[in-house]
DNA sequence: CGAAATTTGACCAAATTTGACTATTGATTA
DNA sequence: TAATCAATAGTCAAATTTGGTCAAATTTCG
């Protein structure tokens, strides 16, 4: 078993547990007992985009890398839950389906307030039940396809 | 988490609440316990103009420093267009605002797919005259409102 | 053997932290 | 009023803390 092999395992380990590995370089191969730039060499061998991640760093004081997984099953996901909604929703409902898309990074924070606010009470004061929530479930539903598109 | 960045997020948790943040420097850096001069590099390095805020400061006794986040023109145009939407909006003006924003750069394309799928026709099916077109003005301005914050 | 992958280390670049020195402002004093 | 003092904030550059690059040396594998 190689160093980058070990090296590999262990920050897909941390992806794995926490949806993203952050490290301090020098920490981290300190404790590996590795010189830093072998770091480089794994992210740069092993985490790329093309393998479906993203990596950002900053350098200086309070530095570090972090590796985040891109999701790849994003439009699966947004297949399933977009059948799984019937011909209403409540506000309740909604804004929990929103908010675990943002958690789980199928959507990001620009796109999960857009979603939130059409769906919101508020946009839909003019209405009341059932319409209320059967338009909802239908401007929810178009979001969802919406953020299926690539750019 | 670099002093730095400690700072950072006391200033833009200062704004968030007040709208502003204004400080006395060498009081604020003593509460922080660090040197006064690291406010400035704080400030000069995350809440510059481009950042979009606006610094202005004295010298002298009752000095202070005082960061208050820029009215973008973005949002200028956006509260433009808010105020200009009455009670009920058609399809296709709504769907020419949208194109209009993003063509000025104003919204991202992601950002207008979701606006034109929330206003869509088709999200709004089960209702008829004149409640969609009212409907659609409250989702559409709600959007807009989004559009407005910052991430 | 020879190409590809891995390991290392010297040198580079960026971000942060500090502190000495400077500039401005308001208040006090001559 | 003019000079001076005290209280503040501003500048700037050196020191420090990280991460990035690149190429030579070494190992692995077909």
């Amino acid at each position: 078993m190689s160093l980058s092999s070990e090296i590999t395992g262990i920050l897909l380990k941390m992806l794995e547990d926490g949806g993203e590995a952050e490290i301090k370089r020098n920490d981290f191969a300190q404790s590996l007992g590795c010189v830093p730039s072998q770091i480089n060499y794994v992210i740069a061998s092993r985490f790329t985009p093309e393998h479906g991640y993203i990596v950002e760093s900053r350098r200086g004081g309070g530095g570090y890398i972090k590796i985040t997984r891109v999701n790849t099953g994003s439009s699966v996901t947004l297949m399933h839950l977009i059948n799984s909604i019937g011909d209403e929703i409540d506000s309740l409902t909604c804004r929990t389906h929103i908010t675990n898309l943002y958690t789980n990074n199928i959507i990001n924070k620009q796109t999960a307030r857009l979603m939130l606010a059409a769906t919101d009470d508020a946009s839909l004061k003019v209405l009341s039940q059932p319409e209320k929530d059967k338009v909802r479930a239908s401007v929810f539903k178009q979001c969802l396809l919406a953020c299926g598109k690539d750019d």
